[in-house]
DNA sequence: GGAATGAATAATCAACGAATCGTTCAATCG
DNA sequence: CGATTGAACGATTCGTTGATTATTCATTCC
């Protein structure tokens, strides 16, 4: 890690300091450069732009979290649908909780989301590819049947959409959301265990 | 009908055609006022408000949609696995028409569903009703094994949640919309076949 | 001479007063 | 005397202006 990298983190650290506890927008750039003893023309050194300070912290959040939920893939004495179980319900109390304990980190988010469609796009390529892995060894253990794997796993993604957006279950609790979670989880499994044979046609590289 | 019935759908007529073309927050009561030769004031013997007239309107477009789907239940000839497509499709479809045809009215639904919560819970309870039936007749044809109807239709509206929401879809083509569709409905009707036999706990009455 | 500063610039935001609008109701109409 | 009007009132929105902030870059520092 140079010194440049050094600097960069230290850069980072204090705006994520800044955004968790003020929020993204009442964080100046002359506060990020106090704290980070350098002038704000300076920061323009280290980043593009705010933004693109945000989007650094929400991917570094995105990559841990994928990471965390990629652990699922070693546990031992764990059917491919105890997995999946595992999966869904980690990614659900993980946003949850972080909603509870960082809204600013959130909101903040959403904000990069909708300014950087690009950002969230991989944030669920990361997931999706943790969900193809379950999938696959469920294939592989026989207790799954599917054809395409990619394509069951982004269909996994798009049928627990609700449980990945804050602003989707805000006024819900999180007991309510997981008896539903439960439901559609269970529906999903049986799908997924009596054998799913078609496949993504002419997929698309590029998400809107 | 009464003459005071033919004020409120001369209201509603007129709130229609002003709310189309300019949207809710462009059209002024005393627009409506003009339109239907009375003063501003006498709008309020018939309705409360003037969200109380969108919601009428929108309330009226969810019914005829719910009396729209409801006719796949007689279609003769088709399973209930083919009728649960129907019923999938042909609302996404209606959606997306609507979004094109219509973008303020779809604007002005988005306004009454975040103002008046109970307004999109009824046009859900509506949609399920025709969902639960159609889960039913696939138990009773054979095709599917499912304990509880009531509750399998809610997750089915949870798991195609995306596609119900103009806002969360706007970016994407119809055709690919209908291909992902394909997909989790695929997912879906493979686990109702395989069975389901969870249920509801304690079903709560009142949905956020 | 590359790194850094901090003021200038352009863009955005917040405050404020004016204008507009949803709703109410005293006065008038029929 | 019930139905209706249309102006008043309080609430909300909008346009303008000053303040603030993201970003740039001429100048200075080391």
């Amino acid at each position: 890690m140079t010194s440049q990298d050094d600097t960069r983190q230290k850069i980072i650290n204090a705006a994520k300091e800044r955004f968790a506890h003020y929020g993204y927008g009442k964080t100046t750039m002359a506060d990020l450069a106090d704290d980070t003893q350098m002038s704000p023309g300076n920061l323009y050194r280290y980043f593009p732009g705010k933004l693109d300070i945000a989007e650094e912290i929400a991917r570094e959040a995105s990559i841990r979290t994928a990471e965390q939920l990629s652990r699922i893939l070693t546990r031992p004495g764990r059917s491919a649908s105890e997995r999946l179980h595992d999966f869904l319900f980690e990614d659900l109390r993980e946003t949850f909780q972080t909603l509870e304990r960082d809204p600013k980190l959130v909101e903040m988010a959403q904000i990069i989301t909708a300014e950087r469609p690009h950002f969230h796009n991989e944030g669920q390529k990361r997931e999706r590819e943790v969900l193809r892995r379950i999938v696959e060894y469920g294939n592989v253990s026989g207790e799954f049947s599917v054809a395409d794997p990619e394509f069951v796993a982004e269909m996994i993604q798009s049928a627990t959409l609700k449980f990945s957006y804050p602003q989707l279950f805000t006024r819900l609790p999180l007991a309510r959301l997981e008896r539903e979670l439960e439901g559609v989880f269970q529906i999903l499994v049986a799908g997924l265990k009596a054998g799913v044979s078609i496949s993504e046609p002419h997929r698309d590289v590029v998400e809107a």
